[in-house]
DNA sequence: GTTGAGCGTT
């Protein structure tokens, strides 16, 4: 094959320069850079629509129509790269609050729905097989375990919480976690899981039960659990005080502090710790809530 | 009425 021109411009728009081809009827990626610095490819319109080169070695290589039926124009790398950040990776998640008869089919059954699972596993007693009410399950792709962790979860008739356990590294609470003090007893764990996921994801919300006037958010993010401190904000009318999330008082133990999340211990780091309190919200009084069998047991507890 | 449930036999 002999050498022919190629009609090349930067933009479809912009004036075309011809490039010569190589023996083998290829256009160097080369021939092209050294007249269009930075390009990556080569393009070229078919009907309404745009269509790429082949890129093999380093050369761009004809269309099947050969190189004279199109006029052809660069194509660039992304400059606007959509932040390379690399994917978290997933992490176990811990599922809390499973009725006793639920397995790991049905928990896995129901978590599909949110991507694919690596694991799923239903803790139980290892002399009786009964299940402890909680088990623990994996995502493969990060955008499920999001989806997981931003919401409750109905399994076979109870509301189940999905969170980062505190056993595993990746993030300790004490740094995603705010105190929200001057709550009223008319503020739900819904309403601040409402407002404060303005603010970012909210992976756990808890509200004492009985009332206490304060409440724990937690954050995906710790630099949004720390914005927010200090900040008094007012929600469905009520002003409450947001502050960090450790004791006024020193009132216990090293151990106790590590147990909330609040001091990066040796070992095993805690994080989203404890779960949100959920007993009082509307969706839990009414719905699928009620659904629960009459027979169902108070869970964590064994008969 | 401003500081919290519960966490993995391998």
């Amino acid at each position: 094959m002999s050498i022919e021109y190629v009609v090349v411009s930067e933009g479809e728009q912009d004036e075309p320069i011809e490039l010569p081809t190589e023996e083998d009827g290829s256009l160097l990626l080369s021939t092209i850079s050294a007249q269009f610095a930075g390009a990556s490819g080569l393009k070229y319109r078919a009907g309404g629509r745009l269509r790429g080169l082949r890129l093999a070695d380093d050369r761009v290589l004809p269309p099947a129509e050969g190189w004279a039926a199109h006029h052809y124009f660069c194509a660039f790398p992304r400059t606007d790269a959509p932040t390379p950040t690399p994917r978290p990776r997933c992490s176990d998640l811990i599922v809390l609050g499973l009725p006793w008869k639920t397995g790991e089919e049905a928990v896995r059954d129901y978590f599909a729905a949110f991507g694919e699972l690596l694991m799923v596993q239903v803790k139980r007693d290892t002399k009786t097989g009964l299940s402890k009410g909680f088990g623990f399950i994996k995502f493969a792709d990060y955008d499920a375990q999001l989806r997981a962790l931003g919401r409750r979860h109905m399994i076979d008739g109870r509301w189940c919480d999905v969170r980062i356990p505190n056993s595993k590294d990746g993030g300790s609470a004490a740094h995603r976690k705010v105190f929200v003090g001057r709550c009223t007893e008319s503020l739900t764990a819904d309403d601040l899981r409402e407002y404060f996921g303005a603010f970012g994801q909210v992976t756990d919300v808890f509200v004492p039960k009985p009332f206490r006037a304060f409440s724990f958010v937690t954050f995906l993010d710790p630099e949004v659990a720390q914005s927010l401190c200090g900040q008094d904000h007012i929600i469905k009318g009520v002003s409450v005080n947001i502050s960090t999330a450790s004791p006024k008082r020193e009132r216990g133990a090293r151990s106790q502090l590590l147990g909330w999340g609040l001091l990066e211990g040796g070992a095993p780091r805690v994080y989203s710790w404890p779960p949100d309190a959920w007993q009082h919200s509307a969706h839990s009084a009414h719905s699928a809530h009620s659904t629960a069998p009459p027979d169902a047991k108070p869970y964590l507890k064994y008969e």
